[in-house]
DNA sequence: TTTTTTAATCGTAATATTGCGATTAGATAA
DNA sequence: TTATCTAATCGCAATATTACGATTAAAAAA
């Protein structure tokens, strides 16, 4: 017990719950916010940004990048995030497929 | 140790994040897709469509309710449970914003 | 009344997450 | 070469989540 039991569901709804799951800690929120604000590929200095351990952050990064949303390029020593559009794009389409389904009823 | 530190971020940051925390599951997102297509207020036969004991269920269900998104409403021995309109379109309006400040750049 | 139904909560166990200091590996600089 | 910088990973501790059976409290039915 204690992991969740992800045969049981539907792939979209898997899907739309790890991707909800990513987001679902607000420093991960700040750093896509960062990484976004900087409107390019941002390197380490995230870490100067955020009141938390570098290894918290690579942590925090490490959960971005499976789910896909974040890509990380080497660039030398530093290695450089940012959002991977494809799976922004995804995010954007599954989450709003999903609020649309739903129409006042009570 | 091990809690998150919420005091760290912006109040949009945290409640962002608490949305997409309360989605962040199978189960929940099968959940609301269910109490989504009755299209009505829906009654405790969540148990009956879910492969999971009424004990996690109703665990879910208070996962959901913490975060607002739904709302149960008693009737008789049974309790009524439906999309909170006015969260859901917080829900949204925040997802949506957050998803419109990225724009390509790599 | 007693019995049944409903949904929350309790108790417990397994696993996951969060966080940080320390270490590591690889690239760059001196 | 050696020293430094960068970011991942390790090891550990605290806490949270997930799941289930059992119990509980309240309403409904018999």
């Amino acid at each position: 017990m204690g992991s969740s039991k992800n045969d049981l569901f539907t792939s979209e709804q898997n899907r739309i719950a790890e991707l909800a799951k990513a987001l679902g800690h607000p420093a991960r929120i700040a750093i896509l916010e960062y990484v976004i604000r900087k409107n390019a590929c941002v390197c380490g200095d995230i870490v100067d940004e955020l009141p938390l351990s570098q290894s918290t952050i690579s942590q925090h990064l490490k959960a971005l990048k499976m789910a896909g949303i974040l890509q990380g390029n080497v660039e030398g020593a530093k290695i450089c995030y940012c959002i991977n559009p494809k799976v922004w794009t995804e995010l954007n389409t599954l989450m709003s497929h999903f609020f649309k389904t739903y129409t006042n009823c009570c």
